[in-house]
DNA sequence: TGTACATCAGTGAACGCGCGTTCACTGATGTAC
DNA sequence: TGTACATCAGTGAACGCGCGTTCACTGATGTAC
């Protein structure tokens, strides 16, 4: 697997690795490959489980919603942007993947991810500003925070690993997240079902066109 | 190309693709190939200009910033994912290369984007409601309404084809515009040095935490 | 209008290579009694 | 404590196959004069 995920960083992908450069990266024959696994689909998977297996379990280790409220955005985006960091390539793995892997490898990432979501918006409705968003909404909120979120980690894992480029990325992070919720703090029924942009609002950011 | 764009739809990605498959799928032979491209490489690179020729070309013709505001964010979500879905090899191809390309590839169409990212800033500095925003800001309210916009796009393009889906995610891709323009009302210099976020304020949602 | 020539897309044979997978095997480690 | 056996990771030869690329070629179309 680790022999698997250094390829992956160096190529353009994991269906453009063979059964035998993985394996002789890892210096073994190639038929060793399989006492390990069933084919390379089998090893996709593995990775896949892997990197949100890791994910999970450092989610779970920073218990979010029981955190002090002040400054949690920024916190969290750092827990997650320097999780990915710490394990670099098991995200590159992914990140290329989510799109470009093999039918079974999507749609197990596209399912992880809409569980985060679906999790994140769960966690959301905690807090009392949340309370009046109707759970369609919040779905829609959580959705826009994990892309934001996905997307500073694909910034990060682009370019070459520098910790000053990497703490712009998170501010930059920090801030698209604030920005959403102060849209949430304004947002309400009214607002959701479009109204605002079809009536008497005059400019693009005071009424939400 | 047309053939190449067909079978990336219907396999992994590009770098899936071999030579002799494409040409096949053209019904021609093998070395027909080299008439056209000199290598693989030069065929993905003509594949993303071409991607991008027909996004510019719509842009230009939609001539955004002269549109009337009211419904301008609706407007813009519609004619982005239609324009999407009605070239959908392209744009499938484009999503899985994203990432997952040569380096090249991927170098081409990060620029694409960021040249993107950059006239929308410069376009939604026009706005009134815009004007009191730094630049790095505006940049920063462009990428988040981008990463909003291809994000829908992946949607569209994971899916089957079905008109009805296909509404549901644009409206909520419209939601998630509107909710950033609401932020944006709320968004000041304090915010931005992250004041807000260490002073007083007392909920996620109501000061940006 | 007719002739000579250049350009161009496509052809088909041939090459050496790395591929996934099969098979029977080796030898070290763990387990039962 | 010693012996017999099972399990397990790794080996190495062999297979048929699709690959990218080379080469000399064909024949249709366009252009100059």
């Amino acid at each position: 697997m680790a022999a698997a995920l250094e390829l992956v960083a160096s190529e353009s992908n994991f269906s453009a690795l063979s059964l035998r450069r993985i394996a002789r990266r890892a210096g073994v024959v190639p038929t060793a490959f399989y006492r390990h696994f069933q084919d390379m689909d089998a090893l996709g998977m593995a990775l896949v489980e892997d990197t949100f297996g890791e994910l999970r379990r450092m989610l779970r280790d920073a218990d979010l919603p029981s955190m002090p409220i002040a400054g949690l955005t920024r916190y969290s985006v750092q827990l997650f942007a320097l999780h990915v960091r710490d394990h670099r390539l098991l995200f590159q793995f992914l990140i290329k993947e989510r799109y470009a892997g093999s039918a079974a490898l999507r749609g197990a990432i596209q399912d992880h991810i809409g569980a985060l979501i679906g999790e994140l918006a769960h966690d959301l409705a905690q807090f009392d500003e949340f309370a009046r968003i109707d759970i369609d909404d919040l779905h829609m909120i959580a959705e826009l925070v994990v892309n934001a979120v996905i997307a500073v980690s694909e910034r990060i894992l682009d370019t070459v690993p520098d910790a000053a480029e990497d703490e712009a990325l998170m501010l930059r992070a920090e801030k698209q997240l604030r920005l959403i919720f102060l849209g949430v703090g304004r947002w309400d029924s009214r607002v959701s079902r479009g109204a605002a942009g079809a009536a008497n609002a005059n400019t693009l950011a005071r009424e939400g066109y």
